[in-house]
DNA sequence: TAGATTGTTAATCGATTAACAATC
DNA sequence: TAGATTGTTAATCGATTAACAATC
């Protein structure tokens, strides 16, 4: 069934949006119950306007002189992520990146449960990687579909990871978050986010480096 | 002394050059001498007019017919982005994230090289992640100015992010990469790149939620 | 020459910022 | 009531896309 009217967030609006969560929640115990999008805004350097422009995104309404519930705020926030909730993940490629991943306790907080690591290499089969089961690769499609698994992520050489990434989207996965510096190519409907390493790098370095040349 | 006119690179510029390093390098051997922007364009889903003024910014100029040197062009690249040598850096948080940093032999590639661990945790100091020593967080200070440390890697949690950053920023360090999930403040003249994990997946979790509610 | 491709200038689009009215 | 804050409408800014001239 289709809701009335969807309001697509933009992805800088999504980017910021857990750091008013990360602010709200650190406020303490003694936090007040209000709090207005100027305290946001000056915790996170940010345009006051951008903050209440970010927030009506969540659909809650603040109040004027007094601000928004904190509460309220928190659970909207979170509800407008999913972070109130965790989808099950499969990850795929149980290297240093993988590992890292699958001891990464905060995870679920953010909306992702990964239930299982998948490799090809028999050293890593069979083994447990911070709790977490290392499976064949060749029994990742079956599993996925039959669990209802609905997240990949993918930890896999750039060389392999399209093939990775087919095989998730054919299981019936319909989120790939991606850390192989390559691109990949997904049906429209898959939704694919990149963590991949170098593109953040690329930004450091680049202006590292015109730093340099201008000085 | 100044460069007569530094222009300053988008930041989606700078996101999408390793895209293009990425695709000329796997051209493979044989590998024609001259690559026209359309083929990169193809490869990478993107607007053909975009790559070429991404292109511009790197100083190239392609001919009319036959397009890019292929060779030059990755040269070019890698002289932009500054990936045609690299900066070492410091790596504070010994944990999950920061092993896998210490274990990835391709950031060298990207510009950085890791020279050392930082950590306060006794057990963890003393040993080798990686081939990389972890060394006491109190020796951070003095060890970086005296090796003109210039890039820092900040995986330690949240909670004393900041206090490593100010550490860094203080010892001379001239660019942050940030894998806390928090706010930084550092000067105006520090160059802060966050790969923030939460920040890169509230934009899959976001559009995961977005869809479900749509249906 | 004809045609493919680059580079430039203008138009469009999306996001940020500014101005201001509404409200508690 | 006065003042602080929200929410809305308009202006600005930066990046993308379109149109087209230049060139080999």
């Amino acid at each position: 069934m289709e809701e009335t009217k969807t309001q697509v967030i933009p992805r800088p609006t999504l980017q910021r949006l857990p750091g008013y969560l990360t602010v709200l929640r650190t406020m303490g115990p003694a936090r007040s119950e209000q709090v207005a999008c100027t305290y946001l805004a000056e915790k996170l350097k940010l345009d006051p306007v951008q903050v209440r422009k970010d927030l009506q995104y969540t659909g809650l309404a603040g109040r004027p002189r007094t601000g928004y519930d904190t509460e309220e705020l928190i659970h909207a926030i979170e509800a407008t992520l999913g972070w109130d909730n965790f989808s099950d993940a499969f990850l795929v490629g149980a290297g240093n990146m993988g590992a890292a991943l699958l001891g990464h306790e905060q995870l679920r907080s953010y909306g992702v449960n990964i239930v299982a690591a998948f490799d090809s290499d028999p050293e890593k089969i069979g083994t447990t990687i911070h709790g977490k089961k290392v499976l064949a690769l060749s029994k990742l499609g079956n599993l996925a579909a039959r669990m209802h698994i609905h997240v990949g992520i993918v930890t896999v050489p750039a060389a392999v990871a399209q093939a990775v990434t087919d095989l998730l989207v054919e299981s019936g996965v319909k989120a790939i978050w991606n850390f192989a510096p390559t691109h990949l190519n997904v049906p429209d409907e898959v939704i694919l986010e990149s963590a991949d390493l170098s593109r953040s790098l690329a930004v450091l370095t680049g202006r590292l480096t015109a730093v340099r040349k201008h000085e």
